[in-house]
DNA sequence: TATTATT
């Protein structure tokens, strides 16, 4: 049973750990989308051949644009925005506020973070959890100082594709218990009722959020269920009296309206991580300790097979991963010294050279306290080795204006100028 | 007949 529940317990993290790489790299991706074009157009960055496929793929959803509805993986509202001031009737909507939906499972607050921090400074920040599980619930909340940036979050995230989901970026509505619970599960419906046709159907008894029909993953056609999300519980209350039970216009059959499930109700996964995680997160301790260290192997694992670009470590590579010796790791990320940088340089040209190589979770240029001028190097943290190992080859000797980038993983030495 | 929208 212990060895079971070990293997369960390690394949959760392999697969976390592989959804979480390709994620953060799009994640940086997306973050550098405009960067990144800016820098091709005006030729001053050269990147290695094999990042073509990434840059394309870039620019396919830059010139594509953020697409806000009718994606295959997420809902979407055909009336548009959720937070309007006048409609709802409320004057204390928040400018600067967001609520972020759709977001992937593995996303965590510091990504969320990353991404949104792209756009302008972030007075807080928070993915939201289950309070028991750890579970990301898939989505959060982003709080701009400036109400513009909110605005340039919502114009330029909303729609992001990341992994397989789509993210919805919209204002946050005031908080309230009226607002809460307003979900509602509809089934029976005809085959061929269009999302359209159930907001019709809905939209009588109150404002819709979002409604979705779900469909055959194969085929594309309607399984007959789906969701209506409307503005306020009393809205999703009068919508269960006046439509279950009642046949849609042209339909033969009835409908079922309910509130659907609430989305805490526990999976044996869910157990599963509250068996491990749980514990762990709150008091750090030996458990803690062996999952970081299989984070670490299954990251190697993961470096080795999934990635046939690059061998990253030899064999003395992974015995020292089980202790704590580890050359620029530094627990949160591989931590990569960037020498020769110009005094004028800042942190976005840090994430600009590296992002595209991966996950990069914080940058830093080092700058004298009185002039406030680069002193001539920063750092820069990846998640992942293979990723950090890759940008290191490609970046070291590069040349950035008239220096030559001097770029390697940070030693516990004090470097010597 | 079931996705993850209110901290």
């Amino acid at each position: 049973m212990a060895l079971r529940l070990g293997r369960l317990f390690i394949n959760k993290y392999a697969w976390r750990l592989f959804n979480t790489s390709r994620q953060q790299l799009q994640t940086n991706m997306a973050v550098r989308l405009c960067d990144v074009a800016s820098l091709l157009r005006s030729g001053s960055w050269a990147p290695e051949p094999w990042t073509g496929q990434v840059i394309a793929a870039m620019e396919t959803q830059l010139s594509n644009g953020p697409t806000c509805n009718n994606t295959s993986n997420g809902p979407s509202t055909i009336s548009n925005n959720c937070s309007s001031p006048v409609e709802s009737g409320s004057i204390e909507d928040s400018k600067t506020n967001l609520i972020v939906n759709y977001l992937p499972q593995n996303m965590t607050q510091e990504e969320l973070k990353s991404l949104f921090g792209s756009i302008g400074e972030i007075e807080s920040c928070k993915l939201v959890r289950d309070k028991i599980t750890g579970q990301s619930l898939g989505y959060g909340f982003v709080n701009y100082v400036d109400p513009k940036d909110a605005e340039k979050a919502i114009n330029t995230l909303n729609g992001l594709r990341l992994q397989t989901k789509t993210i919805k970026v919209s204002y946050a509505r005031p908080s309230s218990a009226s607002i809460r619970d307003a979900n509602l599960y509809v089934s029976g419906l005809p085959k061929t009722m269009t999302q359209k046709e159930l907001e019709q159907l809905f939209s009588q008894y109150g404002r819709i959020i979002t409604s979705r029909i779900l469909v055959d993953q194969v085929t594309g056609v309607s399984r007959g269920v789906g969701f209506i999300r409307f503005d306020r519980r009393v809205e999703a209350e009068e919508a269960i009296k006046g439509l279950n039970c009642q046949k849609p216009p042209g339909a033969t059959e009835p409908i079922t309206v309910k509130f659907a499930n609430n989305p805490s109700q526990k999976t044996s996964q869910a157990l599963l991580s509250q068996l491990y995680q749980s514990p762990n997160r709150r008091y750090p301790g030996p458990l803690a300790q062996q999952a970081q260290r299989f984070r670490l192997d299954n990251l190697l694992n993961m470096a080795y097979g999934v990635k046939s670009r690059f061998s990253p470590m030899a064999i003395e590579g992974v015995t020292s991963l089980a202790g704590i010796n580890i050359p620029g790791h530094a627990g949160t990320g591989w931590c990569i010294f960037v020498y020769n940088l110009a005094p004028d340089a800042d942190e976005s040209i840090l994430w600009q050279m590296f992002g595209p190589f991966g996950a990069v979770t914080n940058v830093k240029v080092i700058r004298d306290f009185n002039t406030n001028k680069c002193k001539g190097f920063g750092f820069v943290t990846m998640t992942n080795y293979d990723e950090a190992a890759v940008a290191i080859a490609s970046l070291n000797g590069y040349r950035l204006g008239d220096r030559v980038l001097q770029v390697s993983f940070k030693t516990n030495k004090t470097h010597k100028a």
